[in-house]
Formats: C-alpha cells, structure tokens, sequence
DNA sequence: TATTGTTATACTCTATAACTATA
DNA sequence: TATAGTTATAGAGTATAACAATA
C-alpha cells in the first residue's frame, strides 16, 4: 500500500469547512412540515444524554449565546417536547428536561432527514463508511465536544 | 489490530448529523466583525473553481431555492466580491463571477475562522489528520458535490 | 407556455443590549 | 455586585408566493 503524505492542516481546515456547511445546508433541505431542524435535534440529543440542563450550560455547549438557545427551548416547551423544573438550591436558575414525549417525538419528527441520510450513506462503501464512522467523533472533538 | 465491526448507517446518519451541525455553529461563533460567512464563501469558492455561473446553477449545487442564493449573490456584488455578466444566447440568464477582488478578499475576510480550525485541527494526532482528510471528500459526496 | 430572475413576506437561528430577579 | 434568565431588536439565511422579462 502507498503511503500516502501528510495532509495540511490548511487544506483539511478549508475543504472541511466547505463539506460540512454543504451538508447542513443540504440536510435543512431535506426537512419535511412538522419536522424538528437541526438546532433543536442536537439540544434535544444533548438532553437526553446529559440530563437536565440549564439554559446556560446549553448555551456553553452547543456554541450560542443564552439569549439564542432560550428561542430555541422556547420553541421546543409549548410543544410539550421539554419541560422546565425549578432549581434545587439556586433560585435563579432553570433545569430544563427532556420529556418522554420528547424522547419519543426527536425519532419520529426527523423521519425525512433520516432518510435521506441513511440513503446517502448506503450508496458508500464498507471501508468509506468506516471512514466516516471514525471521522465523527474527531470533528465532535474539534467543536470542543 | 483488531477487526473493528461494521458501522451501523442508522448510527453514523444520526452523530454525523449532530457532529456537524455543532462544527458549523463553533464555525459560526469564530466569525469576526467584516468576515465572509460560511454560505458567501461556500457560493464564492464555487465560483472561483467552475467558473461563472447563474443564480439557478448555484443555487442547485448549494442545496438552497434561487431567491435564497439571490440574496447571497446581493450580499456579496456592493462589496465588489463577484459581478454579473450578460448570458452570451439567452438573455434571462445572468452569470455570476467571481472578481479578482473577490479572489484576494476570499482568504483575508476568513482568517478568524481559519486559524481557529488549524487550531483545533493541530490537536489531533497525523492519524486522526489523515482519516478526516479522507472524510472530508465522502462528506460532499454525500451532499451530491 | 416554460424558464430566469426579482420583489415581497415570513420563519429560524443567531447576535447585542437592556431589563428583572435572585445570590 | 455578579449571575441567570427574559424581552426587544436586528441581521443572515433560508422558504413560499407573486411578478416581470425572455425563450
């Protein structure tokens, strides 16, 4: 086997960037009427296998600013998607949660996307595939996740 | 080395799906007062490497609906980034070009989020490097570029 | 009649700034 | 005084719908 040189961080920084804004933008297209966006899937995913979380916290991890990420809660609580509970020592302070509805409703609103993905990846092969499997913890690790 | 066992598609759709929505809002968060955001310089990069193109091409290579890419297009034609060229047989069409302006202002008005990823990109190991290397071409596969 | 592009309007996601309540 | 959250406002990026010009 070749061995093939080292790429450049340069490059990988710039293309990578190009390929990841495409796919999101090529996702968000793919969001069918009544389906969750990206934005509320991942505070979603984060409550769930975090737990409850306040607003700030949630901010912090997911790159937004409180004022940001209270709209996108805000639009997730009248749905009955997540719920709010008070703090247990500081009065200031709100833990939201994922509901059981919530649990429930993140698989079956994101039904299109879905989709669509899983069809995008069948027609990859095993080894690339693997490829992607390997590369996704490493970009989650270079959002500081 | 053991024999790792094949990625499930369900899986990997779903944390590729979350791990680059986060990427592009870490992205978005580097992006400093006169940069280029991700959508101006993916239509921009396009751009420089086809050649002009119209607005209906652009915007189907981008995954975005026409007026979306218009106003892109709007954004980026008063800083004198592209410029419109009569179509040479049909006279609806308008291609979009990128200027040599625009050539030069492409890195310079992205320097905040570049060195942010080479940054981030330098924590990981030359095999680490390598398989996100390798993942980045997979990944506008799967977006159809 | 079909296609390209534009204009008008609206929704999501994000930001900054100012405010309220609690520590 | 400092911190958590909310409210108000704005801008970018997207969408749909209606329109004008050209093929």
């Amino acid at each position: 086997m070749p061995c093939s040189p080292d790429p450049s961080p340069h490059d990988v920084a710039v293309e990578l960037k190009l390929a990841v804004g495409q796919l999101v933008r090529r996702l968000r297209a793919q969001i069918g009427s009544g389906e969750l966006t990206l934005s509320q899937l991942s505070a979603m995913a984060r409550l769930e296998s975090h737990g409850p979380m306040t607003t700030a916290d949630l901010a912090r991890a997911e790159a937004v600013k409180p004022q940001s990420m209270g709209a996108v809660l805000a639009s997730l609580e009248p749905a009955g998607l997540v719920e709010r509970r008070p703090h247990p020592t500081d009065g200031r302070q709100i833990l939201f949660a994922l509901t059981p509805l919530g649990v429930k409703e993140r698989h079956r609103r994101s039904a299109a996307q879905q989709q669509w993905m899983e069809t995008a990846l069948s027609r990859l092969s095993r080894k690339e595939l693997h490829t992607l499997a390997a590369a996704t913890p490493l970009i989650k690790r270079l959002s500081g996740g």
